[in-house]
DNA sequence: TACTTTATTGCAACAATGTTACAATAATTA
DNA sequence: TAATTATTGTAACATTGTTGCAATAAAGTA
């Protein structure tokens, strides 16, 4: 993502083009990692806590970034690709490494629908998928 | 579950049956949502936070209860049923109602497989489905 | 039953993360 | 360039997660 890139998709979500979200989007849309707050207060020291807590919120408000549910304590963020239609948008299939412990939005694969007790509808759906990744299985 | 399922369940898994452990067994097996350490807190009153939370810990340990990844903040557990294959035991579609915001474990359902870029393999699958509940669509 | 062993509890204390208020500052628009 | 309004940093506080340690209670044994 050049420059230009990240500030008109600030734009279009009626942000102001500041210093933190260049960086952050910078670093979101290099990485294809999940990242955490702290992960970027480490990557981004220059910026405080609470602004990159906000700017968080701000990409969730806006679906830049999508939050991804996890059992570690602290919450996961990562880019959502704007190709895609709304209802894959909320929707993705995320890969945990058991091994090097990376976690990654799959964005390109399908998720399967499931069956779900009658009476019950369905908005959105998460997979959290627990296994090795082609580099630890090598 | 009876007083007597839950002791030789613990005995069963080197727990000693303790005040807590039952009051916990109780609460989890007539309860269908999922719990975080507050609403055990809230509900058992007599009990430390910190005994709680070792609680949950040693019923993780022994999985008979599990952990359900959200994106809550706080952790949060449900009942593990013992009448699953090992595969099962670790795979469970979690659904929570976007109105009432219960979270609970369809424990009957089948998580479909996805399908997953070359290279990686898969250990365990977690599903969160978010829409309604029955109750919250009538 | 009483005794011994060892797990378990409660308390205190601390760590990490999440969250809000408010004054200072910087990004937009005219 | 000035005016307007979003955004930032600092401080402070809330909530949840986690550990050490002495007191206590459960299980096994005589």
């Amino acid at each position: 993502m050049t420059r230009e890139d990240i500030k008109s998709l600030l734009h279009k979500n009626d942000l102001r083009a500041t210093p933190v979200r260049y960086e952050v989007l910078d670093v979101f849309s290099k990485k294809e990692e999940a990242l955490s707050n702290k992960d970027l207060e480490d990557r981004l020291p220059d910026f405080d806590r609470v602004t990159l807590y906000r700017t968080l919120q701000s990409f969730i408000d806006k679906s830049i970034i999508h939050k991804i549910p996890g059992d570690s304590g602290s919450a996961l963020y990562a880019f959502s690709f704007d190709d895609e239609t709304v209802y894959k948008k909320d929707s993705h299939i995320h890969f945990q490494c058991i091994k090097c412990g990376k976690l990654e939005c799959l964005s390109g694969f399908e998720i399967p629908i499931p069956e779900l007790p009658s009476g019950y509808s369905m908005n959105e759906i998460n997979m959290i998928v627990k296994g090795k990744c082609e580099k630890c299985n090598a």
